[in-house]
DNA sequence: TTCTTTGTTCCGGA
DNA sequence: GTCCGGAACAAAGA
């Protein structure tokens, strides 16, 4: 699942692949990703110089010279391939083996510099690829009403406690509310409460200042850590045979169910139940409620 | 065939 | 007007 981490991979990723190249064709395979993707949406883009790539919570922003821009979010499987003039695909995405031949999820091709292929790969097909102006995106309503990004320095304490104080909400739904702190998704909300040792089910407005600035912390820590795991892994991942596995990454809590809590000296094995409906992961021992 | 998985959007009730 | 819970949605693998 890509999440904010893995996102930021893919971004550097790119920024290091395609920035200031050109796309010269694109062509479209499957149109039907969450939104219907058409040739002609491409026109305004084609042959111009990419001048920025950035991230922005869970979505892609690559900008052209023209004040066009890309917007692309990878939803739950989405991924982009280099493939290079040697017929060899580069990973660029996260945590997928190389690929040496053409997928029936490789919905759209892009052609950069008439040299190499940048292709979408989008398994569910929840992700979405648009093309807008600059001032369409920043009125976009996937923008209007995000939270501040994790990593930024507007995540702090101060600004969690104005935000708390009048919510009856659970700590784990709020974390994940993109209107309150964006980019945070189940996997790392799992991940973070359990390294804060706050129980999930909790009401966000009881929590102390102390576990309030472990949040930031952590918060802040664990995703950056990922970035660097997920960066360094595929840094060095260039596999010729495609068969050198996948980078899984490795959760304390996330998808352990009934395992061992890994707390040095906790004996507890991890529950796994919902929260809104969402798989929640933590150790009734060191997260008590 | 049914269940599970996810982030986002939308709707209705409080 | 605001807040929040719940449902819908998309596809596919087990």
């Amino acid at each position: 699942m890509p999440e904010l981490p893995e996102v930021e991979v893919v971004k550097k990723s790119l920024v290091k692949n395609i920035i200031k190249c050109s796309i010269k064709r694109v062509k479209i395979n499957n149109p039907n990703l969450r939104y219907k993707v058409k040739t002609r949406d491409f026109n305004k883009i084609l042959k111009k110089k990419i001048i920025s790539i950035k991230r922005i919570s869970k979505f892609i922003i690559i900008n052209f010279e023209n004040n066009f821009s890309i917007l692309a979010h990878l939803g739950m499987t989405g991924k982009f391939f280099i493939k290079k003039q040697t017929g060899k695909f580069k990973n660029i995405s996260f945590y997928y083996t190389s690929k040496t031949k053409r997928d029936k999820h490789d919905h759209i091709i892009f052609t950069i510099n008439n040299k190499f292929q940048m292709i979408y790969n989008d398994v569910r097909r929840f992700g979405f690829i648009k093309v807008q102006t600059n001032n369409e995106l920043k009125k976009s309503k996937h923008f209007i009403f995000l939270g501040p990004d994790p990593l930024s320095k507007k995540f702090n304490i101060k600004y969690l406690f104005s935000k708390i104080k009048n919510t009856e909400r659970k700590i784990k739904d709020v974390l994940m509310d993109q209107k309150f702190v964006s980019g945070l998704g189940n996997i790392y909300v799992n991940e973070i409460l359990f390294k804060c040792k706050i129980n999930p089910k909790r009401k966000i407005k009881f929590i102390s200042k102390f576990e309030a600035e472990k949040l930031i912390f952590f918060t802040r820590t664990i995703l950056k850590e990922s970035i660097k795991f997920g960066g360094s892994t595929i840094k060095d991942f260039e596999d010729d045979k495609g068969n050198k596995g996948k980078f899984q990454q490795k959760f304390n809590v996330y998808g352990r169910a009934n395992e061992k809590c890994l707390n040095g000296g906790c004996s507890f094995r991890i529950t796994k139940d919902f929260i809104s409906k969402r798989s929640t992961y933590y150790c009734k021992f060191c997260q008590k409620y």
